[in-house]
DNA sequence: GTATATGCAAAGCATTTGCATTAAA
DNA sequence: TTTAATGCAAATGCTTTGCATATAC
């Protein structure tokens, strides 16, 4: 999420400004974040303590929509989302504790359907997700 | 999920073959094959009636972890089910119909993660999801 | 005969929705 | 002042679980 310019993009959407929505914005401000709603709800509640889940869930839906944040389904579970929506990038999963590291198309070598593969569909978008064991999991036993 | 050595595996796991469990299998047999939960319940029940959702769950839950099926979560809603575990591939999802394509790894070119990005990671699998849109879905209206 | 699988119903988790109240613009 | 956002609680959708009964081995 662009912050410097965030307020001014959803003025111009007529979006209200309110106390909660705020929160939950702070709340996803930082690099390399990808919590689930659950997690921003408790940091969002730490600023505004009256704040509702419900809340948390219809203004995420809101900045998805927006496009202003993405929103990722690794494995079973909550959802995932990530401030980071403008600039296209794919995920590094860990298996041991779940961490997950952006990796920019740069780190993609030639990513590239061939066309009799293509079957005729329009391509939108690429989604890659490399699953591994971070150094620290990797170091310490089993899981 | 290869059939002809299957029941022999299963044995070998003594896995008890139950008309139940049968049906959920040969639900899953078929090139191309990503159902959810329900649509293999539906499929299951057509040939053993009295097969109940909770059958359904634990058996589908059994051959992921025994590694005959795949299970994946292509955005939200229930998960999908591709008995093709044993070889690795792609899909190609449209976002108009939901319908899902398998792309073998060679259609993928080059798919590499360079040393810098890999950010001491051990690698394990890649996991590829195209998005766009079919054929039948570009030719109709906007969804 | 014994261990395991089953069906049922209830519980669980993540998320959405309806609605009366509150507050931003 | 008007229109939209909020909190609450109930409802939803998907999946798992506890337990008594039935059944494959």
């Amino acid at each position: 999420m662009r912050h410097e310019l965030l307020r001014e993009r959803l003025r111009e959407r007529r979006w209200r400004i309110t106390p909660q929505r705020r929160s939950v914005v702070e709340a996803l401000s930082g690099p390399n974040l990808h919590l689930t709603a659950e997690e921003i709800f408790a940091r969002a509640r730490a600023v505004v303590p009256e704040i509702s889940r419900a809340t948390v869930y219809n203004t995420l839906r809101e900045l998805v929509e927006m496009g202003e944040l993405a929103e990722m389904q690794i494995g079973p579970g909550p959802a995932l989302y990530d401030p980071n929506a403008v600039v296209h990038h794919h995920h590094l999963v860990c298996s041991g504790c779940g961490r997950i590291h952006d990796i920019h198309p740069l780190g993609v070598k030639h990513l590239y359907l061939r066309e009799e593969d293509r079957d005729g569909f329009e391509l939108q978008r690429v989604e890659v997700v490399f699953h591994g064991r971070c150094r620290a999991c990797e170091e310490s036993e089993d899981t």
